[in-house]
DNA sequence: AATTCTAGGTTACATTATGATTACATAAAA
DNA sequence: TTTTATGTAATCATAATGTAACCTAGAATT
């Protein structure tokens, strides 16, 4: 799964040039010229690392970061900055940097940095990171949460499984023995019957009401997410 | 309590420079011209960061470091290179270094990267001078106390180290897979159901009355702080 | 349209998996 | 040593899941 990186530098040339080559180096880039929806979207993100300019316009990059370690978000953070002087390197370690390249900087290097920041913080929690959703529905793997219309949900394993399928492959009609195959593994053992009452009940947990027809049965072959 | 820092460095002017900027700076500092006596050394005394050239005469500062890891000696280390490009920096960064500094440096910068990884290395210990909070429960790392609303509670050592990472993980389902490798460091030899009881316990400690439903149960995943 | 047939829905119950709890053993600290 | 903290295993409690019996709706046949 793509690591995802957050840039924030109100120098657009910069910023197009980092979204470029980190693209390229196999990152998922979320460029932004302010901070202005940043705290949004890693609400809403399962975001990695963040880069930031620590000369932004509006507000100190610095005091941002702050901000956001005593929020107790504590994504690892690499400055950026053009100010190399002992003083600006440590003020940005202190405010929670991870790391700290100062501009014009080689771009090489930046990616080698980045990746042991990476590697040194969030091996594993990202490992599945990333958001599905379908229509109003979310699932955050990393949070293992579902909301529907941004409420949260109660659901069970299994229940996520088939969901996850079932988004995995909308617009396809799935039988009960691919599903068997790929969410129950042991498909041998299990009837397919039990297919139908999973179905019933993930139905009954996203859409009590029967209104949203989310997941429809085709009879005689299976289901579907169209 | 000082930290100790070994370094080794085949040009005397540069180690002598380090020496004592370094002992300035509050390290009690270890200088090498070669890695004799590094092994024994380590074995000896415990060393807190190594910060080590990688053109040595006898042997690259890269593969004694990749030797050391081969070891089981994960103590941090820094290298120190006149070599500065993309190629070497990789792989400094692949044998095992936690940062990477070119010739000619700046020593504040040093100082700053020395104190960075330091402070990575012992972050888990003392996340200095912070309180961290959630809800009503206030973490004190310095006096090493945990209140909530305002009254005092007991608590161990495990307890807090849950807490902390419970805490700083807050909105994220942890699965036991990853609180045994985060909290008991050799998840290899500690069962899962022990995490269950831990965990009982520190419910017991925080909210002996369930009322307050600070950690949530994931079946069949793990334990949440929301 | 009425009848039959069948796939799937629904419900109730059985089984299984997982976590909580307890008691005790072992390790660490005082 | 004594005390305290932590790990482990056995047992208990319950939520999640599987199964079977029955019900319903729609397609096929008359």
């Amino acid at each position: 799964m793509k690591e995802h990186i957050l840039i924030v530098d109100d120098d657009s040339d910069i910023l197009e040039l980092l979204e470029y080559n980190l693209s390229s180096a196999g990152y998922d880039v979320l460029g932004f010229l302010n901070t202005k929806y940043v705290r949004q979207v890693l609400s809403e993100e399962s975001v990695d690392l963040i880069i930031m300019d620590r000369n932004l316009p509006e507000i100190d990059g610095g005091l941002y970061v702050e901000m956001l370690r005593n929020k107790n978000i504590n994504i690892p953070v690499i400055f950026l900055s053009a100010k190399g002087s002992a003083e600006d390197i440590k003020d940005g370690f202190l405010k929670g940097a991870d790391d700290y390249v100062t501009k014009p900087f080689n771009m090489d290097e930046l990616l080698l940095r980045i990746k042991a920041v990476l590697k040194r913080y969030h091996s594993e929690l990202s490992k599945n990171g990333s958001v599905m959703e379908y229509k109003d529905i979310k699932i955050d793997n990393n949070m293992r949460t579902v909301t529907i219309d941004g409420k949260n949900i109660e659901i069970t394993k299994l229940e996520i499984a088939i969901l996850k399928v079932m988004i995995s492959n909308q617009g396809r009609v799935l039988d009960r023995e691919f599903l068997l195959k790929h969410i129950w593994k042991d498909s041998e053992n299990i009837r397919q019957k039990t297919v139908n009452v999973a179905m019933k009940r993930l139905k009954e947990k996203i859409d009590p009401l029967r209104q949203k027809e989310y997941i429809k049965t085709i009879r005689g072959v299976g289901y579907l997410m169209s």
